[in-house]
DNA sequence: GAGTGTGAAAGATTTCACAGCC
DNA sequence: GGCTGTGAAATCTTTCACACTC
């Protein structure tokens, strides 16, 4: 998990940073003034340790003795996984799970702001889409995005491209696209998105996207990736793993990792 | 990650087996009759040293200088999973993320099949709600289920227990539980799955599923486990977590695991 | 006294090399 | 010749003990 030279920071320390910062928001909004490695493990079904080692690959966040400002561990792990700066999202797939996924609450928070809603399907093309207003910040993309409440229509994908230049144009370029389509299109739709020159894919759907893959067949084996697809970064959200390995836990529970101890 | 005595298998091997047996479904479909541990890591991507091990933990199912069939292999994933028995599955929380899931085609398959669809708010009650085929097989709470395409109406939370019992009557207990409620009311959703019977949990919100938490407040620390938690098992699917995971490793692209190589 | 920060130990996972077999 | 299956090595991650600070 280590690459060249750099620290190495282990994925899943990544993914328990967003634990700990829902935590603290927690906290806060029960205006708690100040916690513990010992109070966060807990909620976070981690050890302390694993907490304490967490924050330290990042930084010296806490006071020997007293433990930790929620404010300032909020707002130092806020800078860290970079929520502090807006991000201009677009979703490429506007099924069930798309419209889902556009009005879901959480996903506005953090500058995480909808710019703009694609599909193929002739029905939904032009269908107007209420998103929710992003939050107040500075953009990444050098202009403050807009705070208000909005509708977006529904694009057709082929004018993705166009859509994200006029964008990058204006100082707002596409961030980030959400891909909702079905597994059979992630692929061509993630194509589509990299060519707009997103950078970032969170994909929803039951498959992995090869980078590259350009138009005709490589002759199998060790795909080149295109420079089109070098710093593009994917992550995955399926729920069907998850459901899956759930089936597979329950028949298996021995197999399961028991509770870290919470203790020290 | 390993429990005691048992052998001790990483879990991060359990989702790569999902992706193996996706991927031999698409062969199939392709009608290709073998395959081999350096295709299915190219398609996976991971190493082929990683297939082979993740393989071995569950058994022999090659054959050397040759490969896999991949029928073979695909029956021997979809037992291991516990993807060849019936489960029988209830949804809490039928606001948009839950009647996106209740109609995600790929959830029916493998005999995942809804029983029942649960909210709280007094529009959605009664609501008639298609969900997806069942597909045949033998049902693992003794009964082989329906196959025909449902409606199913969604019920108040407060009936789930009744309607657990109701079910556990008639040889199909419930197996699985989807929770998909607004994060501030999961923990007590899930409380009421736990009491309904429900032993397995796939967390849909964005917060921890706290084991226990009976009524009263605990006088925090350790608190214990009851007995109906006891063997409960929850899976989370985060998609905020992805989101700024995602968010995260756009910013520190050096942070991330580069691709494995893909030889031997 | 209490709780963080961290180098070192323990443990888990992945990578590797190669024996074994079709 | 080719590819699997697997013990051993390398690597990564977590746990731990304790020095340090308030």
């Amino acid at each position: 998990m280590t690459v060249q030279g750099v620290p190495g920071i282990p994925t899943a320390a990544v993914s328990r940073l967003v634990t700990y910062l829902r935590i603290l928001e927690e906290l806060e909004r029960a205006e708690v003034p100040t916690t513990s490695s010992g109070a966060l493990a807990e909620r976070a079904q981690v050890s302390a340790f694993q907490v304490r080692k967490d924050l330290a690959y990042f930084g010296r966040f806490g006071t020997r003795g007293m433990g930790y400002t929620v404010s300032v561990l909020k707002r130092e792990l806020t800078r860290v996984l970079g929520l502090n700066r807006s991000w201009s999202v677009v979703i490429v797939g506007m099924g069930r799970l798309g419209q889902a996924i556009a009005h879901y609450p959480g996903a506005s928070e953090y500058q995480f702001g909808y710019v703009g809603l694609f599909d193929v399907k002739a029905e939904l093309i032009g269908m107007p889409v209420d998103v929710p207003a992003q939050r107040e910040g500075v953009s990444g993309s050098e202009l403050a995005a807009s705070a208000q409440p909005r509708q977006l229509n529904i694009q057709h994908i082929r004018d993705l491209a166009a859509f994200a230049q006029q964008q990058a144009a204006q100082g707002r370029a596409i961030d980030m696209g959400f891909l909702a389509v079905p597994p059979e299109h992630a692929q061509a739709a993630a194509q589509s998105m990299v060519e707009a020159g997103v950078k970032g894919i969170l994909n929803f759907a039951p498959t992995l996207i090869q980078p590259a893959q350009d138009g005709a067949g490589h002759e199998r084996g060790l795909q080149e990736i295109s420079d089109e697809w070098r710093d593009v970064m994917v992550e995955n959200v399926d729920f069907l793993v998850g459901m899956k390995r759930l089936a597979f836990y329950m028949l298996n529970p021995q197999l399961r990792d028991q509770d870290p101890e919470e203790k020290a």
